[in-house]
DNA sequence: TCGCGAATTTAGGTATACCTAATTCTTAGG
DNA sequence: CCTAAGAATTAGGTATACCTAAATTCGCGA
């Protein structure tokens, strides 16, 4: 490294790993494989590998990583991880709350300034926000202190698993799709609104949502972006 | 350029030298040597020629440029000069206004944002603001279509050149000096707002501020920071 | 247990945006 | 009008974060 140029680790692309691998080791926190990392992130295996070695031999390492191995987080990457994913979902609330955005424009706008707020950005819109639990999506939103909070034990299902009609309540919808999010958003679909399965047919579903009771077809794709929560008959 | 690479012009990098530009040239829009562009930038002289060869050959040009002869902007550098300095100054107010930010945080943050917000965050946030002529430090902010509004003409001068008491209004201050904006805001100085010159010496001034008879102590230093519009007597 | 195919790693390269050192150009003063 | 100081440019290098192509290594199934 040349005088007058300083180490800068923590870039957006390091972030993006880390969130990365926090994603896919899931709650098992498991070891992620270089392939599955290089298909989410849509760069070349050999890019990871580098990557990971860097990240692993960083001062303070972000990684642990062993060759052909795998890679977890170590303790420093995951508070890391989820600082971003807390930066992420902030500003989605923010964006949807306090600028009006839609729904389905939210994410890719926090994607890319979660890298940029400061810490300072950060404590204010939360703030602003009343210290939000979950993200518009329903997802639960990191802690200040790094940490994910527990949410209640919930029975959660998936809209495509439901095999007999009833009530649920909506916990949370995938953030992937736009089309999927315009469709959801027009039904009146949101975190913790009732809804209520008329048919699932293997081609889609029948529900209701809230105290309407006008009927909307769901197709399998839209269902497997909806997590619900069973109500008691 | 390989395969999956894309061209990125409109690099964070760009803006900046842009802006620079745009700034040293002023507004008789006169060439800008290397060496200022240098100095603002805090770059080596090798590089800005470097950079600007590269934008002088885009393929849509942002700047004119010929060898030893200095630079300035072509039309399209100036449009997109004007448009970082609107999310600048938009960002900016936002912060003051909507996070309330101190005054003296609002422009490292804008600094950084300026470069990510899309057309949408822009759109939604002058929206929300009213679509505010001016930013907290009264510097105009250009308009959606890239030009730099008209001022009313004004009859301007810096403190530090007044030479006798009387009674002025503030138009803006500079926002380089986080300790000025402190000891500025600290006295209630803002755009818009009455001053009342009482004793110019050569080390400082006596001032007083909107309707207050407080009496403040500026020094030169701040008073070079502080432009005003003479008030008829 | 051996070998083959998939996963991973190494080796070598590109573009960006910097840097220093060496060279060339300009121009202002003698 | 000529020259030397200072400004600008060229040449050659660094770090980051990618890439492709060519080795490796692993582990599963015959």
């Amino acid at each position: 490294m040349t005088a007058g140029q300083r180490a800068k680790n923590n870039t957006e692309s390091v972030d993006n790993y880390l969130k990365a691998i926090l994603y896919l080791s899931g709650v098992a926190e498991c070891r992620v494989t270089i392939k599955a990392l290089s298909e989410r992130l849509l760069v070349a295996p050999a890019s990871v590998t580098n990557m990971l070695q860097k990240l692993a031999a960083a001062p303070v390492s972000l990684v642990k990583y062993e060759r052909h191995r795998g890679v977890q987080l170590s303790a420093s990457g995951k508070r890391r991880a989820l600082e971003v994913v807390r930066h992420h979902r902030l500003i989605e609330t923010f964006l949807y709350e306090v600028l009006d955005y839609p729904i389905d424009e939210v994410h890719e706008e926090a994607e890319r300034l979660e890298h940029f707020i400061s810490e300072r950005f950060e404590e204010r819109i939360a703030a602003k926000l009343g210290d939000p639990r979950v993200d518009p999506h329903g997802h639960l939103i990191p802690t200040m202190d790094g940490k994910m909070p527990e949410r209640l034990p919930r029975d959660l299902i998936l809209l495509s698993d439901v095999e007999e009609a009833g009530a649920y309540l909506i916990d949370s919808f995938s953030d992937r799709s736009v089309n999927t999010l315009r469709l959801i958003e027009a039904c009146g679909i949101a975190p913790e609104v009732r809804l209520r399965v008329k048919k699932c047919a293997p081609k889609g579903y029948e529900v209701s949502v809230g105290r309407s009771t006008k009927i909307f077809d769901l197709s399998r794709e839209v269902a497997r972006d909806l997590r619900l929560m069973r109500l008691p008959k």
